[in-house]
DNA sequence: GCTTGACCCTATAGTTGCTACAGGCCGCAC
DNA sequence: GTGCGGCCTGTAGCAACTATAGGGTCAAGC
């Protein structure tokens, strides 16, 4: 398989699979006789996974982590499981700070009564003298 | 006013002021005989102004707009309403983002039975046999 | 047998919004 | 006069790619 086709089947641009190569993440595949990467099927898994837990939101050294936790089977869930914990926490803190500044920014918005800009609220309320 | 006071008056980096005054957001100020940057009321209006719409998510482009418009006192306030409110959808769906990859987080998290890696749900999850 | 075009290769620079050096002045206290 | 904090310029680094330049490979068609 070469790395086109990998990269349609996973959804992947041809400069992202050799990104991660490059830093890692992906091994090194084996080379054709004209130097082309040669992709097989531990690839193609290594690489789903990547996508689908970066799809999920982890970093690149999250994912570094659950890909080594994976590889190493006899180790017990619990640390994948703290990981993958410690990712929702994060989230959920994004989606309260969205949700707080959306909050702040409708409040700025709603002042705007779209006349000058000499009168502008919004403009207004960015300015210097708004206390927060 | 020196650069350094310029940054605790507005909690910012001094390196971050130099940066905006770099990419042309925050004008040349004068300089002492020392070559010292030498900041007046206007430097730390338009400093202001910038933070607090940074504060409020918007990107370096959409405040370098907000910016130019409140410039020109005599346009409309419409234009700066139309920018604060492409930002306001942004940031809505982004939070809607976040919120459907949170419920997929956490049906993945649900599955972890604290087994070996080797049963790991999560790990399976994120494997390429998953179907999402 | 030669060209065309799609694909691949490497290496480097760009993106956003800063942050962090390295190496060197300025100004003031002691 | 020397030590220290603050300032100066310029460059490199962070995440996580993306895009370009300048080339090589391979199969098909004439």
């Amino acid at each position: 398989m070469q790395i086109g086709e990998l990269a349609r089947t996973t959804s992947t641009k041809v400069e992202t699979i050799r990104f991660y190569e490059k830093i890692g993440l992906l091994p090194e595949p084996g080379r054709t006789a004209g130097n082309y990467r040669d992709y097989g099927a531990a690839h193609l898994a290594r690489l789903s996974f990547i996508r689908r837990a970066r799809d999920l939101g982890f970093t690149l050294d999250q994912v570094r982590e659950l890909l080594a936790l994976s590889d190493d089977r006899s180790r017990s869930c619990g640390a994948v499981d703290s990981v993958a914990r410690a990712h929702l926490a994060q989230i959920d803190q994004k989606i309260a700070d969205l949700r707080a500044l959306r909050r702040e920014l409708d409040e700025v918005i709603g002042q705007c009564s779209q006349g000058a800009i000499s009168d502008c609220r919004i403009i207004e309320a960015l300015g210097p003298h708004a206390r927060h």
